[in-house]
DNA sequence: GTTATGTCCTTAATCGTTTAAGCTGCAGGG
DNA sequence: CCCTGCAGCTTAAACGATTAAGGACATAAC
């Protein structure tokens, strides 16, 4: 591998000049550095990343943190969108990503250690149980943390407006006539109580009352669940006019219970997910659902990470939330003219 | 940060010794080791990965290239699961993945150059389009490189059986009385060609005839395309009774199209995907489909790597087969009955 | 008693880069 | 002509680890 020595070598000045010529810094003389730059360039020079780290106490390496409380892991449309904009967000600041896991070699240790191995600039946590002692001890390190989804004090969270989310396609789904609507919803984490909260704030701001037989708990991502919670609904004496799923992927449970049912969608009963990965547009009727803005949701959790890294003392706006929009779909019937 | 040195100070022997001890060589007594080990705990130390890469100019960090000729990318599920195995392969074994791209900081450069920055020990080109030059050029180089679905001579291919797959599943359309079977294919890259291949074999090991205005191009992993071109398979003259579709995710596509046209999956026609995500077994009817043994793929790619690096003069056997399953699904109809 | 053997440790060099501090020579000011 | 200042370089130390070579001491062998 060609090395700085190399070029110093056969330009006949030392180490130290090609690595400030290299690096743009201002005490060297133009000639000399046009020169150093060609014999790089001719020579095939690449830095060593690893010795620079050493030496400067930067890796330019991000650590992303991705369990999978949701299950379906990277295979759920919506993180693998989430980590391709951190990824696409990262790269164009000259970050790598590293993902962060409790083993180095064969060794069992802590997230934070192998974060402190790797030496990585800072870290997002995008998806993880956020009870985890681990990741407390991660969040509270002296190494810059972003969540996603998830509020810790004192440190950056980019956050998907859940309640805000629902609400919206809340009253969309009441102002198409729907009062009679179920709520599936998954695993009890912050962002099922802020859906939640979202709905019922919806459902009281247009005087509907929702039944607790009606609001159900699934499971994220699970279209199995959802297919029994469905079956169990359809079976009410008083049958809802609508369902809201936990996302769109579990939805397809549900629909198939429809189906199954002798039931038509959206013609004897509608339904709604919440996410808006592709998927949803593509079956048919096109799901109605809430688009959740995950290419922002990465971008803009690579973006102030990078930022905090790069400028501590900034002052620290410590959440921001992203909003995504309504995607109307044949699956939610209009029964409003019905009166 | 605590290094070597502090554990070294705090046991009054060298930083060599520390080294030795923490790494189990033979040189150093019990009782000295018993005690670095202790104060390494106490005092919380990490080892320094860029120190170590830097003297051992061993990383143990994995380069994967995952570019996107295939659409999708990691919302991909095939993609999202081969490289979730690879990445579980890589953990287990000590090592961590890094994505590799075309830049450093802001500059522009090579796959190659990004390796070598990065100092990976292998790369694992699991997407990407094998006829770039700068593919190429990384394939010849002395990093380690193991390719999935493509092979390039003298190195490590990890392959789907996409003949044999293909074969197999065409061979069970046809059991199932199916003669008159269309075939949409992705792009032409060596997998469809694969496929085809086993299409075709198939069908003439059963005698059986495609006229060429059954087998049409589309695209992998768009459903609008095959929603296209299912509609003009449906409006020959001499319909097929089968489809068979580049893909799961792109058969949602043709099933739309079939249903819109008044007809119902698997009575009137009947459809098939590839892949095996997990999305065909949710949908309704369950899709017939070739599984890819996506897991294993990731599994064997990254551990035949990684033993690369390791006795990179082990015999190299230059290919190897991953075979997946069948999965019968509603979507196929036994028509053999009906004689 | 001398030599060999082995155990356990230290010394010192090295990996490739960065960076503070110092040196050199020239230009301009006085 | 001397001093100052500056541009443009070099020197040297440092980052944290690994590892070949060597040293000290104890024990065993003859």
């Amino acid at each position: 591998m060609i090395s700085m020595k190399d070029i110093a070598l056969e330009c006949g000045v030392s180490v130290a000049t090609v690595s400030k010529a290299l690096n743009g810094q201002q005490d060297i003389g133009e000639e000399t550095r046009q020169k150093i730059a060609e014999t790089a360039e001719r020579l095939g020079y690449t830095a060593n990343s690893a010795a620079r780290a050493l030496k400067t106490n930067k890796t330019f390496n991000l650590g992303v943190l991705f369990l999978d409380p949701m299950h379906g892991g990277l295979a759920h449309e919506f993180f693998s969108t989430v980590l391709d904009a951190i990824r696409s967000e990262a790269e164009s600041n000259g970050y790598d990503i590293t993902f962060i896991n409790r083993g180095i070699g064969n060794r069992e240790t802590s997230y934070l250690q192998h974060c402190r191995y790797r030496g990585v600039d800072g870290v997002i946590i995008a998806s993880a149980d956020f009870a985890d002692p681990q990741i407390i001890e991660l969040v509270n390190s002296e190494i810059p943390v972003v969540t996603i989804d998830h509020i810790f004090n004192g440190n950056i969270s980019i956050i998907s407006d859940n309640t805000g989310g629902m609400e919206t396609l809340t009253d969309y789904i009441i102002s198409k006539g729907h009062k009679k609507i179920a709520f599936i919803h998954g695993e009890k984490t912050s962002v099922t109580v802020n859906r939640l909260s979202g709905f019922y704030r919806s459902c009281e701001k247009h005087g509907i009352k929702i039944p607790d037989e009606y609001v159900r708990e699934g499971v994220f991502h699970d279209p199995k669940t959802c297919y029994s919670i469905t079956k169990e609904l359809l079976g009410l004496k008083d049958r809802p006019t609508c369902i809201v799923f936990p996302d769109d992927y579990s939805c397809i449970g549900g629909i198939n219970a429809v189906w199954e049912s002798g039931l038509r969608i959206p013609d004897d009963i509608s339904a709604a997910g919440y996410d808006g990965i592709p998927l949803s547009r593509i079956i048919s009727p096109e799901l109605t659902t809430w688009v959740q803005n995950t290419t922002e949701l990465g971008r803009r959790s690579a973006a102030r990470l990078i930022e905090q890294i790069q400028k501590p003392k900034s002052v620290i706006l410590d959440r921001e939330i992203v909003r995504g929009h309504i995607q109307e779909g044949a699956s939610v019937k209009d029964i409003s003219q019905l009166g």
